[in-house]
DNA sequence: TCCCATTGATTGTTAGACAATAATGTCCTA
DNA sequence: TAGGACATTATTGTCTAACAATCAATGGGA
């Protein structure tokens, strides 16, 4: 059993900063689903909860809304980023790039070392898990763990730096009480297609198999009712 | 004369945060050329400049170093971000993606209110200076107003958020000592290509000519001397 | 010349304090 | 009872002062 992020990282206590670890807490918070779109969070509780005092929480949550991950709005605090449909939507327009450049780097680099068997294994564990419903915040940190392993296959750093891979899981956090059996089953599917055109090598193909996999997704986003997406923005 | 983001700012002293004016007296020191990549950032000496305490100083510090705009390691400070060969192309190749959606997305939108104007001036300003030898500063800051033209344009907020623009600021400051004339002039044609595409409403030509950029791009830093490089990275 | 210890500079973190602002609750009035 | 003005509280933004941990540089000593 593949373990998720939430229960991982056990960080040298020596090598990291007190700020990173606040960071790694939220972070984790999110993905474990503790953390929802639009929470608030308070200073003292992370002082509290991480042991360290506001300095170093201060300078993470700065860090974590340079990321993307929360909003910080002055004298009224920090909050678990969440997308307006307008947003989510050119999120995803910006996303697609980004992963379609992804899948072909990752395609061209596939038949090398341990690569194909990384590929295979994240899949299986993908598919394995996607078929049972319920368990949210496990499919989650697998469809994570197949992003990873795109990313590590791709090889590309700047990349591995640029792709905002925890907004990536807010966004999907936000729709995923909306979607339909078909929904899921389409998404698994896509990830088949994905995996399939990676592993046979084929980059313009792995590319066109992850457009088509972000395209669907933002119809699934624009289906989704209000109350999935933040009022206002 | 447009004024260059070096001298612009003048922010309102209520409405920002102390550490938004740090970051901003960074970032404008990078444009005006007064910070080199590599060159270290001292904790006291910005808290001097500046006139703050060292909290807002290291929160800044991180947040900069979340856009990737300095490199923090621990016990050994701030550093302005020096891209190491390896590393240039890299983010060459994931700046392709982004800008090429960015030229798309305003060749679709330039026929819209005041746009067509905007993209004229943007660009008669930077092809009016690039022909003048010496004045590095100057022109890096018409180019950023070229690009963030064609942002305001593209009219994709995220994409704005997510394009790494200072970043690319200072890759180009890396090489641009090394350029040859001609490479200059080749630049500039690219630029009128981008422009006339964009005019024109043809997006497919747009992206086209953006990509060329790009790759014509990533040719000069591959021709450019180890010197203009960071080592080891 | 090379190695190593001491010294100085810089960073990482804490604690406590205070002003400024936003959120909350209370009371009074219409 | 609803609404608005006010006071109270919670929270954030910032500063100062302090100290340990670590790195960089200096200067012998072998």
């Amino acid at each position: 059993m593949y373990l998720q992020k939430a229960d991982l990282p056990e960080i040298d206590d020596d090598t990291v900063s007190s700020s990173d670890r606040v960071v790694d807490a939220i972070i984790r918070g999110i993905w474990s689903a503790r953390y929802v779109p639009g929470q608030k969070l308070i200073e003292a509780g992370l002082t509290d909860a991480v042991g360290v005092s506001r300095g170093p929480v201060r300078e993470a949550l700065k860090r974590l809304a340079a990321e993307g991950v929360i909003t910080l709005t002055r004298h009224r605090g920090a909050y678990i980023r969440a997308y307006g449909r307008l947003d989510a939507d050119e999120m995803l327009e910006v996303l697609e790039v980004l992963t379609c450049l992804m899948a072909r780097l990752a395609a061209e680099a596939a038949n090398r070392d341990q690569n194909a068997k990384l590929m295979r294994d994240a899949y299986e564990i993908l598919d394995g898990q996607g078929n049972r419903h319920g368990e949210d915040a496990l499919f989650i940190g697998q469809r994570h763990h197949f992003y990873d392993t795109l990313l590590a296959i791709a090889g590309n750093i700047q990349l591995a730096r640029l792709l905002p891979t925890t907004q990536i899981q807010l966004l999907r956090l936000q729709i995923m009480p909306y979607l339909t059996a078909q929904d899921r089953q389409a998404q698994l599917d896509e990830y088949a297609a994905i995996t399939k055109a990676v592993l046979a090598g084929e980059p313009k193909t792995a590319e066109s198999a992850m457009r088509r996999h972000m395209r669907r997704s933002r119809e699934r986003f624009a289906r989704a009712p209000d109350e999935a997406f933040a009022a206002l923005v």
